[in-house]
DNA sequence: CGCCAATCGACTGTCGACAATCGACTGATG
DNA sequence: CATCAGTCGATTGTCGACAGTCGATTGGCG
């Protein structure tokens, strides 16, 4: 009867899980650059052995949200704004220019339905201040559109550099001024690809994406690290 | 005494090298897109043990190199020239367009020396018709100069695409005509790096990433991948 | 007192064995 | 003859133990 429910979690792989759970870790500030992690300790912490353990920092470090030394561990990185403005969110940019287009006859009702939701969801959140769900449904505005664009390395790219964006407007930018701005403008992106006219679609796109950036505008730190110890 | 070309290689990891063998066997088209790749097998062939294999097998992954299923194992992708064109190569500009300006005041002399040979390499590479070489050149010049730039991100995502638009122009893409635009366009990089004016700079970089794809246009087929068995 | 080599503790890197899962095959059943 | 539960081989997922490496500490020596 809840063979559904139970299988919803366990169907992932421990290592799957880890990333997950490691992810929001940092995403959120609750690891905060610099942290180091140890792999015996996160194991102990997380309830299974190294061997996932590793693979799943091996993928974090590929998403560029740590980093390893030979022999000496792990690190949380940070984002400098700098480098989401003029390198993460311009490509960004790149693939949801690509991805949008090719979404457009893909998508049918159902998916049009759930952009819809979202929006909804969206709109709720902004109006209690849920800063959290209302980044939540942001991504998952965006993933739908490019899962549906079926654009095996626009969606692995997106991946990539989604955790990272993610991290910096969570825990190193300023908090940006007008929340309803957010189900506003992806509104107005649904109602593009309802109307399904590919110019009006690819204004929208850019529009929208810039104005992640207009709003937090305080030409901020430019938090490199070094490695600990820089042989 | 022959302690440093003893250290050369073993001081990478396992998983550092199978890493680099897999992907160069991939690029090359050695590992056809398509082909499944079972860990016991390649673990025997490659005398290591599974856990670094697997190691090694989510970086590819990371890098779109390849694809895995739960339980069913990794296969290798393809990438069609429709995304090489519209995504990897946008963001690719986007990366260098970002990382040559900040490399400019970071390269010493030896850096530019080390361009020049490089561009040396190139034309010697070209002349004799050493499609590999004058590959590998052209990726060590632009890769010295995102180190140089010192962008923790910006390194991050280059090495991300990198491997796929090596396979691409290895594997995939139409025999492209005039060899020798390669060191010439380098020189032209390199010069604007030398003489050191911005603007200059970053019309070079656009100009020279856009002509790899002038010249083989031919709307080549859309290679997308399904899953063994879609679930 | 300052310097260098040996030692040590805390980790990461690697291995071989075991558990879980998938898809194909098989054979009973209507 | 088609269908479907049960079984089996192949392959991935996970674990615990051991080996290797790094930086810090210690102790001898000038």
């Amino acid at each position: 009867m809840n063979e559904l429910l139970v299988r919803q979690v366990p169907t992932q792989s421990r290592r799957e899980h880890v990333v997950e759970i490691l992810r929001e870790a940092i995403t959120s500030g609750q690891l905060p650059p610099g942290h180091r992690l140890i792999e015996v300790e996160l194991a102990k912490q997380l309830g299974t052995s190294r061997a996932p353990l590793r693979e799943a920092l091996r993928q974090l470090e590929q998403e560029g949200l740590t980093r390893s030394y030979p022999y000496r561990g792990s690190e949380v990185l940070g984002v400098s704004q700098e480098e989401v403005e003029h390198v993460l969110v311009p490509i960004r940019i790149t693939l949801e220019r690509f991805a949008f287009v090719k979404a457009l006859p893909r998508l049918n009702g159902d998916d049009l339905a759930e952009l819809q939701r979202l929006v909804t969801v969206m709109e709720t959140a902004a109006r209690e201040g849920a800063t959290e769900e209302l980044a939540d449904a942001d991504i998952a505005f965006h993933e739908l559109v490019i899962v549906r664009s079926d654009q095996t390395h626009c969606l692995q790219m997106w991946r990539t550099i989604q955790p990272r964006v993610r991290a910096y407007f969570r825990r190193d930018a300023p908090a940006h001024d007008d929340p309803m701005a957010v189900p506003r403008q992806h509104q107005e992106l649904l109602d593009a690809l309802v109307a399904g006219r590919e110019p009006d679609l690819l204004r929208v796109v850019e529009q929208h994406i810039h104005t992640h950036l207009d709003a937090p505008r305080l030409d901020g730190p430019d938090d490199q690290q070094n490695p600990p110890d820089a042989r």
